[in-house]
DNA sequence: GCCCCGTCAAGAGCACTGCTCACATTCGTG
DNA sequence: CACGAATGTGAGCAGTGCTCTTGACGGGGC
């Protein structure tokens, strides 16, 4: 009598290593999703998973290293969903339309994330305890709307479009501190972004991540905002605001 | 042979219950804050704090509900000691020096976080799976906070110190429409914040609570921020800017 | 055609978790 | 002082991640 995992009833019918690796390999990714989207990435149970598969919690090893390894395939999975569909989002704007592509990377977020919140929540939200992203693997792809981000700032730098800052000196020199290093690496390399323009492009950003953040989880407080949309809306243009003069 | 908890060596040695209830809550609660700050929130076991205790896992459930309850005690106690820190930074500031009261609240925000990380994401990062924060319990103390945050509001509409925003009147449809019922709700009542105001503190808060959600979380990348401290400032000083005129 | 070895799944087992329950002990109060 | 309420104990159930041994299969080399 087993007392394993073998105490699921049936199915699993026939021939289940006939299917091969990769296709399994997208099975597991596919019902670590659902397990994602149902109990949040804390939860995440490899024992789950398998059941799900209907094979033992023991053959998943075999596709994949640990619970940590399948965290890992979930969190690039997430990071590429998101780059996807912000990406399509942002290509709809025309180049030259500043203003509506910082609308459409926002947005485009939003929607993707309410779409998926547990994914949000694993690559943006609180880390999981006890384990370490392997850079390696995520920050190529964890960059991809960051990276809009950067040509937004570039084209509206070289097209004289960037909000106009009234403050002095004082700002510029903290900004220099903080960014400075960042700004004058390869990745800025002739984009003509300086300093000033990135930190404030950077508080936009993180104006709409933690608007996005309250929202998803669940501070806002129950009946405070009416309307999430208008909400969201507002925040989008004072960041917008922030950025661009258009 | 003990097979559960009673693996610990000795020690316990008199009168455990000697020490009162009020006393014993307090234990625990103070360990359960050790293993916070050690393991996080999601990994925070009821055995384990047992055991730091010197005794079995079951007695622990006659001061704790179970899980979720310590899980709640943890939070309350947090948002205490942040609300106390906050507070306290915020009340060494003259009345009238708004911008100091603003730098005061955002800075004091980060140090405590920075002192109490795992703390800071219990209570503003991604949700625990499967809890619910029974609100009857967590949004009072959740709320100091953003009670300095409303009367500074309250204060800059009252000195004409608020920061002018040149734009129309669509973002002021906006902001009515998101904030309408809660800026004419009786926690406003007489404050003559309206609610374009509101939303423009809101945002200001978000773009503090998201760069420092993003410095705590990590994802700032490796080496792109050199002087944290500095890019903290540029954002509390870009938030401020975005509220007060001073 | 046969055999050998690599791939894959199964299941047992270890150490851990939350939680419950029957039992024992002890304290404080009537 | 005696009794009942409060408290601590240990066993037990079901679940978790992970490891290890065992066994079934099948394709490539001879």
């Amino acid at each position: 009598m087993p007392t394993d995992d073998a105490t699921r009833t049936g199915s699993a019918p026939m021939g289940i290593r006939a299917r091969n690796r990769a296709a399994m390999e997208e099975e597991i990714l596919e019902a670590g999703r659902r397990h994602l989207a149902r109990d949040g990435a804390a939860a995440l149970s490899l024992r789950a998973v398998a059941r799900d598969l209907g094979m033992v919690s023991s053959a998943l090893y075999r596709y994949v290293a640990n619970r940590d390894d399948l965290l890992t395939l979930l969190i690039v999975a997430a990071y590429t969903s998101l780059g996807d569909a912000v990406e399509e989002a942002h290509g709809a704007i025309p180049d030259d339309d500043l203003g509506g592509r910082w609308d459409a990377i926002a947005h485009g977020l939003r929607t993707w994330a309410l779409a998926h919140p547990h994914e949000y929540a694993l690559v943006y939200g609180s880390p999981v305890p006890d384990y370490d992203a392997p850079s390696e693997r995520t920050t190529e792809p964890g960059t991809r709307v960051q990276l809009l981000l950067v040509r937004l700032l570039a084209d509206a730098t070289r097209s004289g479009q960037l909000a106009t800052g009234e403050d002095g000196g004082e700002a510029t020199d903290l900004a220099e501190r903080a960014v400075g290093t960042m700004v004058r690496s390869e990745f800025f390399e002739g984009s003509g972004v300086d300093a000033r323009t990135l930190v404030t492009g950077l508080a936009a950003w993180s104006l709409v991540m933690g608007t996005l953040s309250t929202e998803l989880f669940e501070q806002l407080g129950a009946d405070t905002v009416t309307d999430k949309d208008a909400y969201f809306a507002s925040m989008v243009t004072i960041a917008r605001r922030l950025v661009l003069s258009s």
